[in-house]
DNA sequence: ATGGCGGCACAATGCCGA
């Protein structure tokens, strides 16, 4: 049995200590982790290493930055997209215990109006045809992250509310639909999940207290592994802890 | 209608996130 998953855990600096208890807490094997917002040089690599497992990591000072966290070695990593040349530090990719790990941020958008936007969908496009040669050469492949792209309706808390905007606008619900063409499967929805059931809250307005989010973070697999999935899940317990980042953990368990 | 929280920085207000 294997757990993989993915946490936006939005500043490293701050969350560290959440991670290694959520960790402590959770037989997880592989935890794709975004928003470092560090440097390398800052990147706690010693102390993660003392608590028991492997890591890589990819940041730049204030935004974005991600890492892979593993019980198992890490091989074969490749940092950014060969095919998209940024200067944003949102993608990882690297092989632990026979799965290709892509760790992505993707971009946030901010408004359909902004040049943010652009770029998030051009970043998709890019991500999209990175994937599509990935998995010629990686049968077991899975990505995790923060997409930024409520898919459907159900994972909005207000949907009336939402409609067109960033996060659920076409374009964007479009891109995570090519990914799937990908033959990529999203893992939560494999299986009958309760209704309103989100991974990130707004900090402000009681986002979290009155149940307002949105389902933005995912675990996309390769038809072999959506084969071996037996459960996905988002862990709110961290959550509610005091100081928390605003998303939660998803977690997706596949069979041997 | 606006911003409301939280993290960060050439900080003491402005930016970005989602």
């Amino acid at each position: 049995m294997l757990k993989i998953a993915t946490w936006n855990v939005n500043s490293l600096k701050v969350r560290l200590p959440q991670v290694l208890q959520w960790l402590a807490d959770n037989p997880v094997d592989v935890l794709a982790v975004q928003e470092t917002k560090m440097t390398d040089d800052k990147f706690p690599q010693a102390e993660i290493e003392a608590a028991g497992f492997h890591v890589v990591f990819s940041g730049q000072k204030t935004y974005n930055g991600v890492a892979i966290i593993a019980r198992h070695p890490i091989e074969d990593v490749v940092k950014n997209n060969p095919l998209f040349l940024d200067e944003q530090q949102r993608l990882l990719t690297a092989t632990v215990a026979g799965i290709r790990i892509v760790c992505a941020y993707i971009p946030n958008g901010q408004s359909l109006e902004s040049d943010k936007y652009q770029y998030k969908l051009k970043w998709l496009d890019a991500l999209h045809d990175y994937l599509d040669s990935e998995r010629k050469l990686h049968t077991n492949l899975a990505l995790l992250g923060d997409y930024n792209i409520a898919p459907e309706d159900r994972d909005v808390y207000d949907p009336a509310a939402w409609i067109g905007e960033n996060l659920v606008s076409p374009p964007e619900r479009a891109a995570f639909v090519r990914l799937q063409h990908l033959e990529l499967i999203d893992a939560f929805r494999l299986f009958d999940q309760a209704e309103k059931l989100y991974s990130w809250w707004d900090y402000r307005r009681m986002g979290f207290r009155l149940n307002r989010g949105m389902r933005i973070d995912h675990i996309l697999l390769s038809p072999p592994l959506a084969a071996r999935c037996t459960a996905c899940v988002i862990d709110k317990v961290p959550r509610k802890w005091e100081q928390p980042s605003d998303h939660a953990p998803v977690i997706a368990t596949l069979s041997a």
